[in-house]
DNA sequence: CCAATAGTGTCTGTAAGACAATATTGG
DNA sequence: CCAATATTGTCTTACAGACACTATTGG
């Protein structure tokens, strides 16, 4: 949630709900520590004497939000196993005070002086969703002046990718009430809150682009999979590509010394699932080692 | 320069030199009316009236910090025409104040009320170097809590590439006393002020990354280059790039298909450069089109 | 047996990789 | 002619692309 924090999922993995007022009055506390700790100790020459940072005008906030990405599954009703129906969808939450109240945004809230942005996304994800380390990336600053009606608040959009199930466990355990998953091209369409449907869709071209450039994709997948999953997941973001030899190009040379590898069990043999087809598929599972894209090599 | 706006180069295109004391007064002056223009107005319902920034810590500012890369190219003394020594170099600049009196720090300044971060960036980048229409991107944030002894402040790093004239032109029409291109190398051995070691060493990683991956190697080239020179670049950035076959990767299907083409003159004949060389060698451009790279296919 | 997915065989054209050989030109 | 770079020839291996075919297994 963009610019106060009191809007946004306060419920800590403690379930613990706080007040609007105590939360308040806590974090001035704690920052104005952490502000003669930090901030105004050692002075060294003259000029130090004359400054004075507050001779500028400064941003009245810096919060990070969180275009939180997940795939659901979805089974087929038919008489045999079948492959599920996936969706990328992003995590929403409604607001309920001004500016945009009743609109729907991005998860998020304001960096403390005492934290990075880094942490401060993270931390609000664990607020939001209950899960630490999970994938996530920092996308962009969202600056443009007038972006948000309560002053000149700096928006650092980060995207996190996550599985279905950890939000699920999440939303069931929380009131769900104002938090809700929505899939991405119906999110585009909304009308959200501040510049949040920009913010969603510089993620979705991010993430489009490094799901196929990356490894990212793995963050939707269990730790083994079948290369059907892996290329449904990777149609499922990328909706345009397509590779009639998928199978092919994965186990054959170039990519297949590095990308991914067979997973095997215990007793070394090979382990295979036949979670989504009779015949059991093949286990994979991502190697260490990325290749290294080049245009001229 | 992170932080204090008046410690950066102030003297605009224009070379008119404004006081610290001026700017300051002229700049809270600015902020003060846009402030009300642009975040107070319009209120709305009762959570308005209760709402205000400033009960909660904020920032003490919101800097753009460039990292100004640009190849250097030096003759080497032969008795033939022989290929330029390269070398890529950053622009740092010596601080005047407190804090980090005297070391050297990235160009870069407080970002305004009215301006996004990239318009910031933009115009530091332009009061330093006197150039628009230059490649400039977004970086990172850096945000570790006491980065800046003046108190929390947001530093936002962005990665500009120029060519060497331009730089050249620049520093000869000002005092360059307290300005100097260094070979990253030793900029990245250098105690540098601020965090900026760990900015200069992100933004290495990021182009050479990008270098190898995308055409920003045409920003350290004029507008039609020879293959050698293309390669040079290339290798200058990224020292471990090496390609025996160059040419014939690059002339060759694939990537001759998108990436480059030959350069014609007005008669339609292939345009040829004997710059480096005693035998002509033919001329490219880069093509609008960017092969899309992929891991899958 | 059927549905639904998994995995292989095979053929063809074309690209990649390696290196040697030849070309061009000013001094 | 020589130095220094530019460009092409050639051969081998390997991958890419296409597509049909076989395999597996629960219901």
């Amino acid at each position: 949630m963009n610019g106060n924090e009191a809007d946004s999922c306060q419920s800590s993995a403690s379930e613990h709900k706080v007040s609007d007022t105590e939360n308040l009055a806590s974090h001035i506390e704690e920052q104005k520590a952490s502000q003669s700790a930090s901030s105004l100790e050692q002075p060294s020459d003259d000029y130090e004497k004359n400054y004075s940072p507050n001779r500028y005008r400064t941003p009245d906030g810096a919060p990070a939000d969180i275009v939180i990405f997940t795939i659901t599954t979805e089974e087929r009703p038919t008489v045999k196993k079948s492959m599920p129906k996936r969706q990328l969808e992003v995590l929403l939450i409604q607001r309920k005070r001004w500016p945009f109240a009743g609109q729907w945004a991005l998860p998020g809230g304001f960096c403390r002086e005492t934290e990075t942005l880094y942490e401060c996304a993270r931390r609000e994800l664990q607020e939001e969703t209950n899960v630490t380390d999970v994938h996530i990336e920092y996308l962009n600053i969202y600056s443009t002046p007038g972006r948000d009606p309560r002053g000149w608040i700096l928006s650092h959009a980060f995207c996190a990718l996550v599985q279905e199930e950890v939000l699920a466990a999440r939303r069931a355990s929380y009131d769900a009430a104002d938090l809700k998953l929505i899939p991405v091209e119906e999110a585009l369409n909304m009308d959200l809150a501040f510049d949040h449907r920009l913010i969603i869709q510089d993620a979705l071209d991010m993430i489009r682009e490094k799901m196929m450039t990356t490894t990212i994709a793995k963050q939707f997948l269990p730790d083994a999979f079948t290369i059907s999953e892996l290329y449904q997941v990777l149609q499922t973001v990328v909706p345009t590509f397509e590779e009639p030899n998928f199978v092919r190009k994965l186990t054959s040379t170039r990519t297949r010394q590095g990308l991914i590898e067979e997973v095997r069990g215990d007793n070394g043999g090979l382990l295979t699932s036949n979670r989504y087809s009779q015949r059991p598929a093949q286990l994979y599972r991502f190697t260490d080692h990325t290749p290294k894209l080049s245009l001229y090599n």
